[in-house]
DNA sequence: CTGTTAGCGCGTTCAA
DNA sequence: TTGAACGCGCTAACAG
């Protein structure tokens, strides 16, 4: 096992101090013109890599932030993440990403993991909104860690979110769907304690009564975001008496799935079923049947979030200002629903 | 900002040493068992939680290890991380993700910025095989830092690497096509500077020598793994005059684009062209023409690829042992080349 | 301009 | 069984 080199090893090298070598490796002004050069060739020639953690235990910061997410393998988090990192790396700080794959445990032990490792904030999308995780995020906001959430959201005093508005994106797609003539819209949803989900269901319901129609909560249904999942909640529909004339999922995936159901029943989409998703993942326009969706900006959504925990990070002795940025989504009509 | 307890802390309001405390708390034999107990409990009352900065600093070990591919929006990637994590996580490490984006000078930055993290290893997809990248990874051999490839390999001596075996799948991939009746089998490719690209060359090559067709050059092509570049590349072909029967692609977003294309102009899949993928990305079985594909078992190559490190990582001080595990891959047949 | 000293939080000698 | 002292690599405060 090859060492690493360090300061040390440099400074013996040129008869200098550690300190010195630390000052001219930083650029420091207090220092000749004549030495800065010398240890800068030094330091390359001898293959001089900062060691991040020895820094970060002394700055106590690790120039580590933490990303959470409930998976990864999904457009819409994956560009949340690259807007992340557009803005984080140029400022030097690295990514960690985690997944709690919607397990409650899994989320719980991915803070504390990040704090153990000294990140410096955590940028996150939470999967469940339980008391239990209520009390991890005070936790992280009683020693100061800057926590900030994006699209899945949970309203907790004095922390940042980035979300688009949900509201407007639902309202527009059954405003939408009500224009195609469809006068029996069903929502798919999913659990209503996230924010997300509870402004998507009263957007919907929202669009609904200004349009004269008849909300009835018999059409409002509970599912995850798997495909599988949308398979089950249509099959219900599809046997009712008084069915749906067309379908806002909450999601693409759901949407997806509830489509193929519809299919397999012999009926078609949007002739017989209009149908609409959420999100804009890529399949939605790839599909021969491309699916009607809302776009959600996601690369904007993480840039945004990245620029937020810059700020609080700069701001750690002030008082935490809670900012809440929402972003307007935008509906993209496709083949699903155009009827 | 309220400070983190420390063993320090502890240890004071206990009338006793830091080493005491930190011997208590890693269960050292040597300690009686009422203070092990005692300082336990106080270390839970007082919110204490072991700074793994310090750790690592002391180890030389941080416990983190670098997983780096070309992009996350994607499941077969996203599968291997997860299937890295279910070996990884119980073991105590935590697995930072980087994303290339197939760009050069991101994979090589990745890499030092990983080593300045003073990561346990890295396990990695590469996204080119230029000279320079050697060269990084010399540099980690050097350092004696694990360095384990995962499905996109460059033969490197004393670097362990879990694939599948590429040959058999497009061999299988193509023999099947052939088997429909398919006479001229063009095939969309990669940089074969990739042994994965180069290894599906082979295996089409092959099978199509083995069964008696004519090999021509003409209907290889190469593109990056884009929709976008599938249809393309489609486009080419169609113009020609003596066109493929079939396509055969290295990867399922270009088939995606190729089917695209082909409907574009009016022609039919299967019936006109049959098409396969590989990967068996989830949507060639969501589409409503399902596309066929070759299933690389991601979960199992992440388990594998881990598991390689956490051996290698063991043996540190042995010289090391290069391990080339090779998973099989499966056909799955799809309406897309079903005539 | 440069050297000395000290400390970030931890584990690990060597003594007692 | 416990304490004292040291070092991991780095930077900041204080000298000089």
């Amino acid at each position: 096992m090859k060492k690493k080199t360090t300061i040390y090893d440099i400074a013996k090298k040129l008869n200098l101090t550690a300190a010195t070598v630390s000052r001219a490796l930083n650029n420091n002004l207090k220092i000749s013109e004549n030495t800065r050069k010398l240890v800068h060739e030094t330091a390359i020639k001898m293959n001089y890599e900062q060691n991040r953690l020895a820094l970060a235990l002394k700055s106590g910061k690790s120039f580590n932030v933490g990303v959470i997410v409930p998976r990864i393998d999904n457009h819409f988090f994956a560009s949340v993440i690259r807007g992340i990192e557009d803005v984080l790396y140029p400022q030097g700080y690295h990514v960690i990403i985690c997944q709690t794959h919607d397990q409650e445990a899994l989320e719980i032990g991915n803070i504390n993991s990040l704090l153990n490792l000294q990140i410096d904030g955590i940028l996150m999308s939470i999967s469940n909104a339980k008391l239990e995780h209520i009390d991890s995020f005070n936790n992280l906001l009683k020693k100061n860690v800057p926590l900030i959430f994006f699209d899945r959201t949970k309203d907790i005093k004095g922390v940042s979110s980035v979300t688009i508005d949900d509201f407007k994106g639902a309202y527009d797609t059954t405003k939408h769907l009500i224009d195609q003539g469809c006068k029996r819209i069903a929502h798919f949803s999913n659990d209503r304690l996230l924010e997300i989900f509870k402004n998507r269901y009263l957007g919907y319901k929202q669009a609904i009564i200004d349009n004269g129609l008849e909300f009835d909560e018999n059409l409002v249904i509970e599912t995850t975001s798997k495909v599988e999942e949308g398979r089950k909640a249509a099959r219900l529909f599809l046997d009712m008496a008084n069915g749906p004339d067309a379908i806002f999922s909450s999601s693409d995936f759901v949407a997806l799935g509830a489509i193929q159901e519809i299919k397999a029943q012999g009926l078609r989409v949007p002739e017989d079923i209009c149908v609409a998703g959420f999100a804009n993942e890529p399949f939605t326009k790839f599909m021969e049947l491309s699916i009607t969706s809302v776009d959600q900006f996601p690369l904007e959504m993480g840039r945004t979030a990245a620029q937020i925990f810059l700020e609080e990070v700069k701001n750690t002795k002030e008082k935490r200002t809670e900012k809440k940025v929402v972003l307007t989504p935008k509906l993209i009509i496709r083949k699903s629903s155009l009827t």
